[in-house]
DNA sequence: TTGTAGGCGTTATCAC
DNA sequence: GTGATAACGCCTACAA
């Protein structure tokens, strides 16, 4: 059924033999540079034409070195905030005819390092990543070496030559905390995926910039309440469904429990949403979930969910672009770019406790 | 900042030049295959050890002609749909040790067709895409005169040289459809996205297959209750919110209007349901809603959906299977696929009319 | 078992 | 303005 057919695809040769010119006149012809008559340009065109030339991809890439292709690596397609990422991606990327080949991690480390391996292999010119660890970042080392531009994804790495696109989270993280505590919370919670590794604050991890920035915004709003942070209620690694379930099973059997639950991102929020309603407990008459993150069913869950929604989209854009333009050798203008609260039903007023 | 270093990366030269070996021994002692000594292979291998030697992938592509990647073509990787397929595609792609590069086309033919080309020419070794159109189809047979395997995701097109992997929605779009109808309902709608085109059968497309499929499902279920389909309820070509809204709008205003609402896939039951919710029509007090597709967060709207879940992630890894199947000349085993109803809240007894 | 000599299809160099 | 000719890095006869 699939049986390979015989029929060669046309080369510059056979255009050339055809045009009855050179090899390399044809080349320019077809290529638009150097200079060629418009007579025999007008020729080598028609012939082209006639033999349905198509330039091979792969032999001017082995030529030039560069495959017009940006390497994309993120830790799961299927999250919502990846697939959006990726969708400004491939757009920016189809805006200057470059191609995206992409990689799934599932927050992996040992197969991040054997995409970027795979990626540099194929000599993709450039390499957009979420990487899942601040720490081992060897192999993303071995990008720059390479000659080839990193860009960081939402994530800032230390001590590495990579272009980071961020997404500020801190400022809304720190209003929407705000508006919890005007709103009676003082028992807040976060939720994170998070796999930490490496150095701690007071507790927390340190060193994933996203992490910090979501953080920063949250313990800077309690601090200015005179809330004390309660270790217990900060949880990192939660990355499973029966994970989240633990965790809100033991948050609400604590003597004193949280009102409130920030989660890190949508499939956190997600897992809460589903842990909580397993258990009839009510958002946001018993507890208050804000999520750290959208999606594009946020309106519509029940309770509608407020969020602080990141310019996701625009992050994955900018960071093609940067990509690009770093592989073209212009220099990028850093973008901006901010998240913001969106208000909705799945917060409210602190429920009164029994025991006072 | 992102000057590209002059060291070259190591060739199959330098490493043979290093283990003192000829190029084509070195180069056996690599891909191992052929025969070398097992004391020269050490050597070669130590070599490229030493000299962190990678091949060339696209040197490797331009002279074997296959370059182990797969071209993915869908509308929009924003889409539940398309991502969690996609997430099939690359994990089946993967453990073949392909890659997947990726292209949306916005449902928009002069995309897909620039996709396709662009595709060709970049020499991957198959394309899976689920077409916009069942009609315009010239750039999708110029893959098979390629000598590339193709493999339709989700829709079959008579008169392609292709394989297609489909889920069969019939069956419980017709349980659904039942389910409606023993509630009681009658005046049952479809809402779908599609860019219908070609011909058509008492009204309704005819051509893409999951249409037909979806559609027959539901039109068995309501002939069989005797109930005659109204061409009014059925709404394709739907793509975009304003759209959805005001055919919500349409439909409530009728004379006698649906009770019960069936959504072709995610994006629109997005909509239906922020349109419905806009206009406080209560679900399912006032109208049930049915989505024929699942996503991540259908359990969590406000009422949870009852849906028609297809099975997509390994709709997709069958397809990539069926390429890589293809690829190597293997001959595939087809794949039954079935998509089943998830009962859940947004459904339930139509309501007792104001006028008898 | 090993080495030499092409060839894949393009772009780049350099005489003419 | 044009056309041989040589790269790019790999694989693969074929000969030694």
């Amino acid at each position: 059924m699939f049986e390979r057919p015989l029929n060669r695809e046309a080369t510059v040769a056979d255009v050339a033999r055809r045009a009855g010119v050179g090899k390399s006149t044809a080349s320019r012809a077809l290529g638009s540079y150097g200079s060629v008559s418009s007579e025999v340009r007008l020729r080598v065109l028609a012939a082209a034409e006639e033999l349905d030339y198509r330039p091979n991809e792969v032999a001017r890439s082995m030529n030039t070195g560069r495959s017009r292709t940006l390497g994309v690596i993120v830790s799961d397609i299927e999250n919502p905030y990846f697939s959006v990422a990726t969708r400004g991606i491939t757009d920016a990327a189809n805006a200057s005819r470059y191609n995206v080949i992409l990689a799934n991690t599932s927050e992996n480390l040992e197969a991040e390092i054997h995409a970027v391996r795979v990626f540099l292999d194929k000599r993709v010119d450039a390499i957009i990543v979420a990487p899942s660890s601040a720490y081992q970042i060897e192999h993303l080392k071995a990008i720059r070496t390479s000659g080839r531009p990193l860009v960081l994804l939402d994530r800032k790495v230390p001590g590495l030559d990579a272009v980071s696109v961020e997404v500020s989270i801190a400022p809304a993280a720190h209003e929407a905390t705000s508006r919890l505590v005007e709103l009676g919370h003082t028992r807040i919670a976060y939720i994170s995926s998070l796999q930490t590794d490496g150095d701690s604050f007071a507790g927390f991890p340190l060193g994933i910039s996203s992490v910090e920035d979501r953080l920063h915004g949250i313990l800077d709003a309690l601090k200015e309440a005179a809330i004390r942070p309660d270790p217990e209620l900060i949880r990192f690694k939660v990355v499973t469904m029966e994970r989240t379930a633990e965790v809100i099973e033991e948050l609400l059997g604590l003597a004193d429990p949280p009102t409130a639950i920030l989660a890190s991102d949508s499939t956190i929020a997600r897992d809460i949403l589903l842990a909580l309603r397993e258990r009839d407990v009510g958002i946001p008459a018993n507890v208050s979930v804000i999520a750290l993150d959208d999606f594009p069913w946020s309106p519509l869950t029940g309770p509608p969910l407020t969020v602080v929604s990141p310019p996701i989209y625009e992050a994955g854009f900018a960071a093609a672009v940067a990509a690009i333009d770093a592989i073209e050798e212009r220099t990028a203008k850093p973008v901006a770019l901010q998240a913001r609260v969106i208000y909705r039903n799945s917060h409210g007023p602190a429920p009164t406790r029994s025991v006072g």
